[in-house]
RNA sequence: GGGCGGUUAGCUCAGUUGGUUAGAGCGCUGCGUUGACAUCGCAGAGGUCGUAGGUUCGAGUCCUAUACCGCCCACCA
C-alpha cells in the first residue's frame, strides 16, 4: 500500500508551484503546431483566445481570476482535444490610470508631474512599469494560466506601438481621422477630455434655479428662465422659446441681458424646447451643452468658453474669472439675487456627470481633439454579427451591442495625458503643414523646416486595446504568427467591456484585417459579494483571489467561478462556496489515493476474458453519459453546467456508490479483483481529464500517480492510447454512442440503490441499533433474479447480515412482529429489535397506502386524460409502468396492514 | 424615455430544444469514526418555481400583462 503514504488531506500548497513550473519547463503552454517550428502544418486549424489584458498597475481582482479561470478552461479543453491552442498574453498600459497611479507615488516624495516635465515623468512611469508590471502577471501565472509566456505582450512596448502609428496613420489617410472643436466631456481633474463612454451619471440632490432674463430694452419686462448650473449663465448666447409657445411669442426677435454681465442675447424659437419643462424658456451656452451646442449651430449663436482646464471660470466670466465653478455657482446666485434677478430655487434631482476615473463632475465643453468617424466602421462591424461570422454568446447582447453601433458618435480618441501612445502628428512652426508619419519626421515634408513639434496629446487607451488581436500576433508585418494564429477563434470577457473593447476590436479588425478578429464572443458576469453588492474598497466588502488561493486553493476558487457562473450573468461569490470546492479537491483527492491503494493490491493479471458485476456496467454507462453530457454542454458554453455534471458524477456515484461496492469486489480477490481494479483506475483516469479543465491542479498531481503506479505494475490500466507525458495534454474522453445495454443495466442498478436507502432509511426510523448488521427478510416477486444475483452488495451496503438475510419470490406468510416496507414491488422485513409498537408500525404502513393511493389516483385521472391519447406513446408507457408499479406497492402494503392486526 | 436581466428550499444558486413526484451547495435535525476522505458517511425536514391570464394532452420552461429588485443605453434645461 505504498500510495497511502499519500497525505490524507490534499496539500495544495506543496503542489500548485510545482506543476505550474513542470507544465511550462515542458513547454506545454506552447501550441503543438507552431509556425516557428519544423514541421508545421498550415492545415492544422488552431484555438486561439487572447488575454483580455489587464491594466500594468492592477492587482488581481476576482474579476482576473474569473476571466483566467473561464479562458483556461477554454484552452485546456481544446488543448486535450489535440487542437492546437494558443492563449497570448499581455498587458495594458492603461493611460490614465498608470498616470494616476505614478502621480500618486510622486506625490508621496513631494513631486508634481508638472515640475518633473514630460520626459521625465514618462521615464519615471517605465520605471514603475518595469518594477510593478510584472506583478498581475505572476498574479495569473498562479490562477494555473496556461498562457504562451514566449509571446506575452504590452501595448505600449515597441511592435504594439508600431500598430498603433500604423492604425493612425491608415486612418488618417482614408480621412476616417480629423482634429477639430467639438463638444466633448472634459475631466477636471485629470485635465483631459474623455470618451462618452468614461462617462458615468449619478442621481444626486440639487435644486433647480429659477431667474429673470430681462429686456434690453425693457428692465421691467422679463423671461422666466430655470437652471441647474447657474454659473454657465456667463456663457449664455440667447434664450429659446418654443414656436408655438404663446407666452413668450411675442418676445422672439428681442434681445435680453445676460445677469450681471449685462450682454444683450436673443431670444430665439426652436422647437427643440419643451413648454411644460421648468418656465418653458431655456437659456442657451452652446460651449457647455451638447443640446445647447445643437441649437446654437442651428442658429448661428456665439460659443463662449467659460472654463479654464481646472473648471474655473476664465475671462470670459467677467467679474467671476479665477473662481472655482462650484463657488462661482453660489456667488453669481448671491449676487442676482441682490440684483434682484431671482425667482426661486426648487429642490431638483440631478443627473451629475461624473469621469468613470476620477470620479469628479465631468464638464461638457468645446475643445479641439482628435476623433475617428466612426460610422463606416461602425456598419461593418454590425454586418459581421448580423450575417453570423461573429456569434455573441449569450445572445441577448447582440441586440445590445446593435443598438449601441446603430446610435455611435464618433469617437474622440486624444487624451492630455503623458502616459501612452503619442499622437503621430506633427506640425511646422514656419509653414504652418500637418504632418502625419509612420516614421517620426526630422524635418518639415512640406518647407523642409525643421521647426517642426509633435501633437501633445496621447491616444485613447482603448485605440491600441482595439488592435489587441492582431497586433500582438505581429501587425501590421506579415509574420507567421499573424498568418497561421488570425482570426483568433473565442473573445471571452465581461460584458461591462463590451462597448469599450469588443466593439473596436471588431471595427478595427475589420477595417485593418479584413477579417473578424475572432468568430465567438463569450460574455461573462460580475463578480458580486456574497449578498449581491458590487464589490468595493469603499464599502469593505472586497474578497481577494489571493487570500482565497492561500487558504483554500487555486482548484477551489477556478471551480467556484466556473460552476457558479451561467454565460452573461452575474454571480455572487462568498468564502463559503470556495471551501464547499476545497472539500470537492479533497474528495477527488481522497477517492484517488484509495484507487491507488487498490491498484497496489490488485491481481497483476486475469485468468479470463471479464465478467463484468452489474455496478461495473453502471459505472461504466453513467461514464458514458457524462462524457456525452460534458461534449454537449462543452459546445454550448454551459460550462458551469458540465462541471455541476461532473462533480455529481464524482462525488455521488463514483465515491458513494461504486467506490464502496468495488470494495467487496476486491475482497473476492481473482480476477474480480483484477477487473475492478482495471474499472477503478479507467473512470478515475476519464474523471481526472474532464475534471482537468476546471481543477488542474489536483488532478494532474492524482494523474501523475495513478500514471506511475499503472507503469509500475504488470498488468495494470492502460489508456488505449498509452500514457501522455502528463494530463495537461492528455486526450479529452471522446464520447461514444449509448450503447443498447446501458439503459437496462442503469435501471437495474437504479432499483437496487432504491431498495438500499429504503431499508437504511427504515433501519434509522426505527432506530435499529447502528452499526450492527440485522436479520432481513425481502419478498422480491419478479425481482428475484436481480436481489438473488445482487445478494452480497445488498447485504453489505444495506447493512444486513449476509447469514440471515433472506430472499424468497413470495411469502406465504407475512413475517410477525416486522418492520415492513414496500419498494419497487419488493417487500422488506426487518425484524424489530425492543418492543414491537403495531400502532406506531400500523400508522406508518396507513401513512405510506395513503400516499401510495394518491399516487394512484393521480396517475388514473391522467392517463385517462387526454394526455392518454395525445402524449407520445413512450411517455405514456412510462406512466403507465409507475402506475403498475404503485399498484403493486399499494397491493402489499396492504397484505402487510392486515398482517399486523 | 428605450432596452436587458433577475424573482425557484432558511441562505446562495442550477435547471437550453415543454414530458408530468423540481435539484445542488451551505445551513438545519437525527445517527455514525481502527482502513480513501470528519475538508467525511448515512438518513431526514424544507419549495402552490413573484402575481394574473393564455397556448398545450401537459408549463419552472413558451406567449401576454403586471409587481418588485438590479443593470445598460439616452441625457429635458
Amino acid at each position: 500500500m505504498s500510495e497511502n503514504l499519500l497525505p490524507k488531506t490534499y496539500d495544495f500548497s506543496t503542489v500548485e508551484e510545482r506543476i505550474y513550473q513542470e507544465w511550462e519547463k515542458r513547454g506545454f503552454f506552447k501550441p503543438t503546431n507552431d509556425p516557428h517550428q519544423p514541421g508545421f502544418d498550415p492545415d492544422r486549424r488552431p484555438f486561439v483566445i487572447s488575454i483580455p489584458p489587464p491594466n500594468v498597475t492592477g492587482e488581481l481582482h476576482l474579476g482576473h481570476a474569473m476571466f483566467v479561470a473561464m479562458e483556461d478552461l477554454m484552452i485546456r479543453y481544446h488543448r486535450m482535444k489535440g487542437i492546437p491552442a494558443l492563449w497570448v498574453p499581455g498587458s495594458d498600459h492603461a493611460g490614465i490610470a498608470t498616470q494616476l497611479q505614478v502621480e500618486k507615488m510622486l506625490a508621496g516624495e513631494g513631486l508634481k508631474r508638472e515640475e518633473l516635465g514630460r520626459e521625465e515623468f514618462v521615464r519615471r512611469t517605465w520605471d514603475w512599469k518595469h518594477k510593478y508590471g510584472g506583478m498581475i502577471t505572476r498574479q495569473i501565472r498562479r490562477l494555473g494560466a496556461s498562457c504562451d509566456w514566449d509571446r506575452e505582450r504590452f501595448t505600449l512596448d515597441d511592435g504594439l506601438s508600431k500598430s498603433v502609428r500604423e492604425a493612425f496613420v491608415r486612418l488618417y489617410e482614408k480621412e476616417l481621422i480629423y482634429r477639430g472643436p467639438r463638444m466633448i466631456n472634459w475631466s477636471p481633474g485629470l485635465k483631459t477630455a474623455v470618451s462618452d463612454l468614461e462617462v458615468e451619471y449619478s442621481e444626486e440632490p440639487g435644486f433647480l434655479y429659477y431667474f429673470k432674463y430681462v429686456l434690453a430694452d425693457d428692465p421691467e419686462t422679463f423671461i422666466p428662465v430655470a437652471t441647474t448650473r447657474p454659473e454657465t449663465i456667463l456663457g449664455d448666447t440667447a434664450v429659446a422659446v418654443h414656436p408655438e409657445d404663446e407666452r413668450y411669442a411675442h418676445l422672439v426677435g428681442r434681445k435680453v441681458l445676460v445677469p450681471i454681465l449685462n450682454r444683450a442675447i436673443p431670444v430665439i424659437a426652436d422647437d427643440y424646447v419643451d413648454k411644460a419643462f421648468g418656465t418653458g424658456a431655456l437659456k442657451i451656452t452652446p460651449a457647455h451643452d451638447p443640446n445647447d451646442y445643437a441649437i446654437g449651430q442651428r442658429h448661428g449663436l456665439e460659443v463662449i468658453n467659460i472654463l479654464t482646464p481646472d473648471a474655473a471660470i476664465n475671462e470670459h466670466g467677467g467679474p467671476y474669472a479665477g473662481l472655482d465653478r462650484f463657488a462661482c455657482r453660489k456667488k453669481i446666485w448671491a449676487d442676482m439675487q441682490e440684483a434682484g434677478l431671482v425667482i426661486k430655487e426648487q429642490p431638483y434631482t440631478l443627473n451629475v456627470p461624473r469621469s468613470q476615473r476620477g470620479g469628479e463632475i465631468v464638464e461638457p465643453m468645446i475643445s479641439t481633439q482628435w476623433f475617428v468617424e466612426i460610422k463606416p466602421l461602425a456598419e461593418k462591424a454590425l454586418a459581421a454579427v448580423r450575417d453570423g461570422q461573429i456569434r455573441i454568446v449569450p445572445e441577448r447582447f447582440t441586440k445590445v451591442y446593435y443598438n449601441w453601433l446603430e446610435n455611435i458618435q464618433d469617437w474622440c480618441i486624444s487624451r492630455q495625458l503623458w502616459w501612452g501612445h503619442r499622437i503621430p502628428v506633427w506640425y511646422c512652426d514656419d509653414c504652418g503643414a500637418t504632418l502625419v508619419a509612420r516614421q517620426d519626421p526630422t524635418s518639415c515634408a512640406n518647407c523642409g523646416s525643421a521647426k517642426i513639434r509633435q501633437d501633445e496629446d496621447v491616444l485613447d487607451t482603448w485605440f491600441s486595446s482595439g488592435l489587441w488581436p492582431f497586433s500582438t500576433l505581429g501587425w501590421p508585418e506579415k509574420t507567421a504568427d499573424l498568418d497561421y494564429f488570425y482570426p483568433t477563434s473565442y473573445m471571452e470577457t465581461g460584458y461591462d467591456i463590451l462597448f469599450f473593447w469588443v466593439a473596436r476590436m471588431i471595427m478595427f479588425g475589420l477595417e485593418f484585417t479584413g477579417q473578424v478578429p475572432f468568430h465567438t464572443v463569450y460574455l461573462h458576469g460580475l463578480i458580486r459579494d456574497g449578498n449581491g453588492h458590487k464589490m468595493s474598497k469603499s464599502k469593505g466588502n472586497v474578497i481577494d483571489p489571493l487570500g482565497l488561493m492561500d487558504e483554500l486553493g487555486t482548484d477551489a476558487l477556478r471551480f467556484t467561478l466556473l460552476v457558479g457562473s451561467t454565460p452573461g450573468n452575474d454571480m455572487n461569490l462568498s468564502p463559503k462556496k470556495v471551501e464547499a470546492n476545497r472539500n470537492f479537491a479533497n474528495k477527488i483527492w481522497n477517492a484517488g489515493r484509495f484507487v491507488l491503494g487498490t491498484l497496489d493490491a490488485a491481481p497483476e493479471q486475469a485468468a479470463a476474458e471479464p465478467q463484468w458485476t452489474l455496478a461495473d456496467s453502471w459505472i461504466w454507462a453513467r461514464l458514458q453519459n457524462l462524457e456525452r453530457e460534458a461534449d454537449r454542454l462543452f459546445s454550448g458554453f454551459q460550462y458551469g453546467e458540465a462541471g455541476r455534471q461532473i462533480y455529481d458524477f464524482f462525488w455521488s456515484e463514483f465515491a458513494d456508490w461504486y467506490l464502496e461496492i468495488a470494495k467487496l469486489q476486491m475482497a473476492d480477490g481473482g480476477d474480480r479483483a483484477y477487473y475492478t481494479a482495471q474499472t477503478l483506475a479507467r473512470v478515475l483516469d476519464s474523471c481526472l481529464r474532464l475534471l482537468h479543465p476546471f481543477t488542474p491542479f489536483v488532478t494532474e498531481e492524482l494523474w501523475g500517480h495513478l500514471k506511475s503506479t499503472c507503469q509500475q505494475k504488470p498488468g495494470a490500466y492502460q489508456p488505449k492510447e498509452g500514457w501522455a507525458e502528463m494530463l495537461i495534454v492528455a486526450k479529452w474522453p471522446e464520447p461514444q454512442a449509448a450503447g443498447a445495454w446501458e439503459e437496462e443495466k442503469v435501471n437495474d442498478f437504479s432499483l437496487l440503490q432504491e431498495i438500499i436507502r429504503a431499508v437504511r432509511n427504515l433501519r434509522t426510523e426505527k432506530k435499529m441499533t447502528p452499526g450492527k448488521r440485522i436479520a432481513a427478510t425481502f419478498a422480491a416477486g419478479e425481482r428475484l433474479p436481480l436481489l438473488q444475483a445482487q445478494s452480497k452488495t445488498l447485504a453489505a451496503l444495506a447493512y444486513i447480515d449476509p447469514q440471515q438475510l433472506t430472499i424468497v419470490e413470495n411469502l406465504a406468510e407475512k413475517p410477525q412482529d416486522q418492520a415492513s416496507l414496500v419498494v419497487a414491488g419488493v417487500e422488506v422485513y426487518l425484524p424489530l429489535t425492543g418492543m414491537v409498537d403495531m400502532a406506531s408500525e400500523q400508522a406508518r404502513l396507513q401513512k405510506e397506502l395513503d400516499e401510495t393511493q394518491s399516487q394512484i389516483e393521480r396517475l388514473e385521472g391522467l392517463l385517462s386524460s387526454p394526455f392518454g391519447q395525445k402524449a407520445p406513446a413512450a411517455v405514456v408507457d412510462k406512466e403507465r409502468q409507475k402506475l403498475a408499479n404503485f399498484k403493486e406497492t399499494a397491493a402489499s402494503l396492504r397484505e402487510q396492514l392486515q398482517g399486523l392486526k
